[in-house]
This record gives C-alpha cells, sequence and structure tokens, in this order.
DNA sequence: TCTTGCTTTGAAGTGCGCTTCATAGTTTAT
DNA sequence: ATAAACTATGAAGCGCACTTCAAAGCAAGA
C-alpha cells in the first residue's frame, strides 16, 4: 500500500491529478485509512498507468471515463469496448500519420537550414525569400 | 487571390482560425481590398498550410509565433532556427513513441477482446478479473 | 430596392485538463 | 510539546486554442 505521495511518485503525476482522476471516475475508488487517507495498492498503481498511457495516446478525459464505465459493467459490454478500442487505433493511426506528415516536412527544413548555413552569401534573404527558395526546393 | 471563405474552404479551417492565426501573428498580414476585405494570396494559403502541419504536431502557438519572428528577422537568425527546428523533430519523435506505446497497449486489449469474445464462457468476468487476466497475459 | 449572404471588429464565452488556494485535520521527528 | 511535513476537501483559477456574439458595413441576385 502506498501514500498518496508515494503514488504521486512512483506514477510521475501529482497528487492533485490522481485526486482530479479519482473524482472524474478514472480510477476506481480508492482504498482509505481510518483516518480518511488514502492507500493505493499495486493494483491501483498499475491502473493508474494503463490511464496514464490512454492520456498519452490523447485520450480525452470523457471516453477513458465511459471506457471504465462500460468495463464495470461486466462481459456483457465487450463488443462495445472491442468497438472503442478499435476506435482508439484508428485515431492513434491518424495522429501518427499527422505527425509523420510534420516530421517529414520538418526534416527537409532542418537539411534546408544545414545547407544555408554552408553558404554564408545567403544569409541575407528575406524570410520571402528564403520560403520560395524552400518551397521550390520542396517541389522538384 | 481569395476570399476569407475560399481561403477556409481551402484549408479546412474556419474563417474565425483565420483571423485568430493573423492576430496572433502566425501568418503575414494578409492584403485588404479597398474596402477591408481580406486578399488571401497562393503563397498565404501555402503559409496557413505551414502552419497547420506544425499545429498537427502539436506545436503550440507561441512557438510558431517566435519560429516565424525569427524568419522575419533575416538570415542571422538561421542558426537558432535550426536549432527550434531540432527540437521540434525531437519532440515529435517523442510524441510518436507515446503513441507507438499506446498503440501497443491498445492492440493487445483488442486481441484480448478478440479472444474473450470466441469464449462465451469467460463473458460474466468482473472488470477486475477480467483485468487480471489481462495483466497476467501480458506479464507471460 | 430589398433581401440574403458575406465580411469586419473587439470582446466575451467555451471546453479541456489540470493546478492552486483556503482551510482544516494528522503524523512524525526533535 | 511543538514545528514541519503530509493529507483532506470543495471551489476557484489558469492556460490554451479556439468559437461565438453583437453590431455594423458591403455585395450581388431577384
Amino acid at each position: 500500500m502506498y501514500s498518496a505521495k508515494e503514488a504521486a511518485e512512483m506514477t510521475g503525476l501529482t497528487t492533485a491529478t490522481l485526486r482530479y482522476y479519482e473524482k472524474e471516475r478514472l480510477l476506481p475508488p480508492i482504498g482509505r485509512t481510518e483516518q480518511r487517507y488514502r492507500q493505493y495498492s499495486d493494483t491501483d498503481i498499475e491502473w493508474i498507468k494503463m490511464v496514464q498511457c490512454l492520456r498519452m495516446a490523447n485520450v480525452p478525459i470523457r471516453s477513458i471515463r465511459e471506457y471504465i464505465l462500460l468495463l464495470t459493467q461486466g462481459g456483457r459490454t465487450i463488443s462495445q469496448r472491442r468497438l472503442m478500442v478499435q476506435e482508439y487505433i484508428d485515431d492513434l493511426h491518424s495522429q501518427m500519420d499527422n505527425l509523420q506528415n510534420a516530421l517529414a516536412l520538418t526534416k527537409k527544413k532542418l537539411a534546408f537550414y544545414e545547407e544555408l548555413l554552408q553558404k554564408p552569401a545567403t544569409q541575407d534573404l528575406t524570410y520571402l525569400e528564403e520560403w520560395n527558395l524552400f518551397k521550390s526546393k520542396g517541389e522538384s
């Protein structure tokens, strides 16, 4: 069993965030001591890490809550949950596509700067000249 | 030259967002007609698409503004810009790592559901039983 | 001409995901 | 015993990225 602070340290979240997640029902109700202090179990910690993972995937709080609600409603909701998980996966793929595009453009831009830095003569381009030069390179 | 509405249609943004980006100086000042209506040029459209791409990479408005400010200050800022672009790339890689992790977990979860659906006997698991089953699978 | 639709502006509003605050009780070390 | 550190709660606040609103002007077709 771990205190609020320990749980926070183990997950890299703050105690405030943990309370917030609990209030938003992303976590099961956390056990308490006699004096109402929270006691996080190993299972709780695992659960928190799952939520964290979903948040890293930019799954909104609301969706996570829905998913967990289904989870607590037992086996009859499996096919719904499978559908949600499939939607997460589709969304993840589209996010990754976006990042790939951004990464490609950004890497091209970096290569362009490397090249410019080799030629001090080009360092007085205006931003529009530079932009046009960059664009025309990309199109070739 | 394109009207506000046309520019919005071409980029998939709203006219309000385009005005917002301009106000935040993510775009160069857009040309106007006699009656102060905006006229977006092809270069403006390209520029908007670049901003859009950076936003897709979750680059904050503030960073984009900084970058563009450097851009307008000419060639002496090239090395600073190269550094910023490198930071974008590093951040993109870490975002993609997060997505990869989330994707792996999510796919595992999906496979788990597929399997469960094959065995109707397991459909009455409580959520904790299911969770433990899932966890123990992952560890093997 | 009149109506419908597009455009302008600044200001205020929205939704999300936390974070901070104020106040109060508990535990631990000295 | 007392100070320092940890915990609790509800409510308010914050930063971001837009979005919507209100009030007004311009434009193009029936």
